[in-house]
This record gives structure tokens, sequence and C-alpha cells, in this order.
DNA sequence: ATAGTTTTGTGATATTCGTCACATTTAATA
DNA sequence: TATTAAATGTGACGAATATCACAAAACTAT
């Protein structure tokens, strides 16, 4: 498999920074990994002993809550995937798990480390997006506590249409039991809701199949429930 | 006011791997700022400038969300404040406030930006601060969601025992109404839920003197609700 | 194709909890 | 201490949504 990192097209701003031979170093030390939709790349509870670049696919970041599943947020590249549970704890804090078919590369965590030790920029690169991913997730769960499901619902939707598919019309690539998990409520009111959704014209589906055709209704319905 | 921060006895983990050289650029450019109870540290929506590290006093992070105020956390000393927002967003994405009369240093962000660049080992250290902030905050945000209100409210008495005060017996440090913001519920049903406690024998108050009289049936109530 | 599994749709019912209203207590400040 | 403001206690009521039950549909794999 192609492991020339300089060459590679799902290089990340991170490692943008670091220079040819660095870049060397990175490529002799990782490897390319397939993983199938449904497969588990990271395994809660397991060590974390690698750090994880993914390139290809989406994926969901999950944790084992009290009672149910609760979806953290998905996830799609390029990104590292797991650097919290890497560098944080021993063990993996969280599950992720492919949504899609995957690529995936495996650093090894001593050379990761030196990258850091190296480069003052990759390094602080590390650093500027852990911090965005805090205030993400800071914001993120103060919508979902307080906004009313129906908002929640909209928020989904529009994310998937914005930020990941980059389209109006896309495939669900989770199911509704899964949306559930993502935004806190059960898998009959997700259900109920999107064929209000439908009904009112916001929407149409078809199976998996979504199209958003009132894109309006639907950031009112996320603002105000 | 006394500013060598190589005598500081509330140093960070982090600045514990610094040199006495980068000690001394510290010390020579930070300075320590009281805050009274109320006071206002960080605003959401003003540029942030500086480097904030609590050494004394108890602080909460809110952010405005969509609909109310909400508590992300409680903070105590010794900790950076507000370095998300610092790295991650040119204005602060929430807002830090006393609790507690606080003793706060301010440093300068480049000069800080300079020690994460001169010293791997102190920038390695804030790297798995905000890792472990993030697990946190996974974690925080998966119990609120789905724990029952009950529970929660029980979480966040344990944590004022076994965290903040150390001690079954404190003073509540925040309000009723506070108390809701950060598990988010009503001021009423906060109310409702404290008087059950009482009657059932688990904490014993008087005013915002609290005291954990049945420790296991408290931490039976986080588990089950 | 067909048997089996997973996903989805929908009604009836119960529960939790927020909201409003107002009384009461406690704290803050002049 | 008098006056005002802030925080708390408590009842009645309603809205949102979880849960249960079951049917229908869609997808998987032999």
């Amino acid at each position: 498999m192609d492991s020339d990192c300089s060459l590679c097209p799902y290089i990340s701003t991170a490692e943008a920074k670091l220079d040819s031979c660095q870049l060397k170093t990175l490529s002799d030390n990782h490897i390319v990994v397939s993983f199938k939709k449904g497969d588990s790349i990271i395994k809660q509870g397991t060590y974390s002993t690698n750090i994880i670049f993914l390139r290809k696919g989406l994926v969901k970041i999950h944790i084992t809550g009290p009672y149910s599943e609760q979806i953290v947020k998905l996830a799609k590249p390029p990104t590292y995937l797991g650097l919290p549970t890497t560098f944080g704890a021993k063990v993996n804090q969280y599950s992720i798990t492919a949504l899609e078919d995957c690529e995936v590369c495996f650093i090894d965590i001593t050379v990761f480390r030196n990258l850091l030790r190296e480069s003052e920029h990759f390094s602080f690169e590390i650093i500027q997006a852990l911090c965005r991913y805090e205030i993400e997730s800071f914001r993120r769960c103060a919508n979902r506590t307080q906004k009313l499901t129906r908002g929640n619902l909209a928020d989904v939707l529009l994310d998937f249409a914005n930020n990941i598919f980059k389209s109006d019309s896309f495939i669900l690539p989770i199911s509704q039991q899964e949306i559930g998990n993502l935004i806190d409520t059960s898998r009959e009111s997700v259900s109920r809701m999107l064929s209000e959704f439908e009904k009112d014209g916001v929407i149409r589906m078809n199976g998996k199949q979504l199209e958003i055709t009132n894109r309006k209704s639907l950031e009112l319905i996320s603002l105000k429930g």
C-alpha cells in the first residue's frame, strides 16, 4: 500500500507543518488499514496503542453511558481519531465505529510523540485542534440538553447537509435508533418527528434517501424547536 | 505582589517541567489578580488575550446556550482556565465567573506560546491536560443527558464532597438556580428534590450548609436515579 | 426466492418535569 | 433597623416524550 506521506492527498493540517525528513519518518512508521461499514476501529475499555488518522469514510464516536449508548459525534476526514483517549487515559474511554467503508492510518505512538517533540508547529496545531474540539463539545452539549428534541433532529439533518455530505440530498448513514442515540431520544420519537417533517413538506424521504426540500423551515425548527 | 513563579506554591504540573530560566520569563510576564465572589473573569464574546491560571478559589465555566445559561463545569485550582477559548477561537466561547474570592495569574499569550515552543515537556503536559478535559466533558455530557435528574443532583453533591471540598459537610457555593443550570433542570425541581433527599435522611440542610448523612444512599441515587 | 433478522411506523398510556402562581424566608444595603 | 431584593418552598396544571405493544416493511444471508 502506498505509504509516502508527502504524497498523501489526505494529509492533515498539522502534518503539513512537518519537514520532508519528519514526513519520511511518518511514512516509515505507519500503516494504512481499511475498515468495512460497521467495523469497530476503537473499542471502549481496550488499551490505546496507536494514533489513528481518518483519511476516508465516516465514523461515529460513541460512549457507553450509564444507561444507553450515546453517540458523541460523527467525524469525517481529515481528522485524528482518539487523540484524547490516547494521551489522556491508559484505556480507551470511548468507541469509534465505521459508518461507511473507511481508510485509516495507524501511527506508532512513540513516533508521533517524537514529532510532537521535534516540531513546535506540529504540536501547536494539535493543541489548537484539541481546543477547538473542546469548545465544540461544550456547545454541542448545551444545545442537546437545552433545545427541544425537534430542534436537535433538525440540527442533525442540517449537519449532514452542510458539513458531511455538502448537499441537500443524501442517504442517511445511520439508523433512526442511532439518530436517537445522538440526540438523546427514543427511536419512536425520531420516527414520528421525521414523518411530521415530511408531512409539513420540510423533507422528502424514501427509505434512507433523504432530501431537504425546505431549508428555511428546517433552520427555523433548529432555532425555535 | 510576589511574582517569582519558582517559589509559587500553586504551580501547575506543566510549569513544573520548565527550567529556571523559563520560569524566570514566566515570572516577569504575568500578573496576579484577585477577583471577588461573583466577579466575571472571562466573558463570553469578548476577545481572549491572556492565558489564565487559577491558583485560588472556585469558579464556574458557563455558556449562554440557545435558551438558557448552562454551567458547563466547576473548576478548582490548580488549573488553567480558558485554554480552549484562547487557542481555539478569537473570541471567548464561554464565560468564567468567580464563585468564591479568587486569585488568578494572567500570563501574556506570546510568552506562553514561546514556552510551548521551547519546552516539549511543557507542551506535552498541556496536550495531555486538554485530552483529559475532553474525555471528562464527553462523560459529563453523557451522564447529564441520560441520567434521571435525581441522579444528576446526587452527582453534584458527591462532586462537592469528594472533589471540591473533600468533606461530607460543606457550604453550597452556588444557588439552587445555578444547580439547575448545571444539571439542566428548573430551580423548583432542585428545591423539591433537595427536600426529598432531606426527608429520606440522605442529607441534612440548614440554609446553604449541607451535610451528607447517608453517602451510600446518595451513591445509589446517583446510579439508579 | 425464502426464512430470519433488523429497522421502521403508529396507537394507547403513563411519567417526568417545566411553568405559573404565590407565600415565605434569607440576604444585602442604605 | 428598615427597605428592597434575591433565593427558596410548594401546590396545581399541562406539555413533551418515554415506554409498551404490535404490525409492516426492508434488508441479509443461506
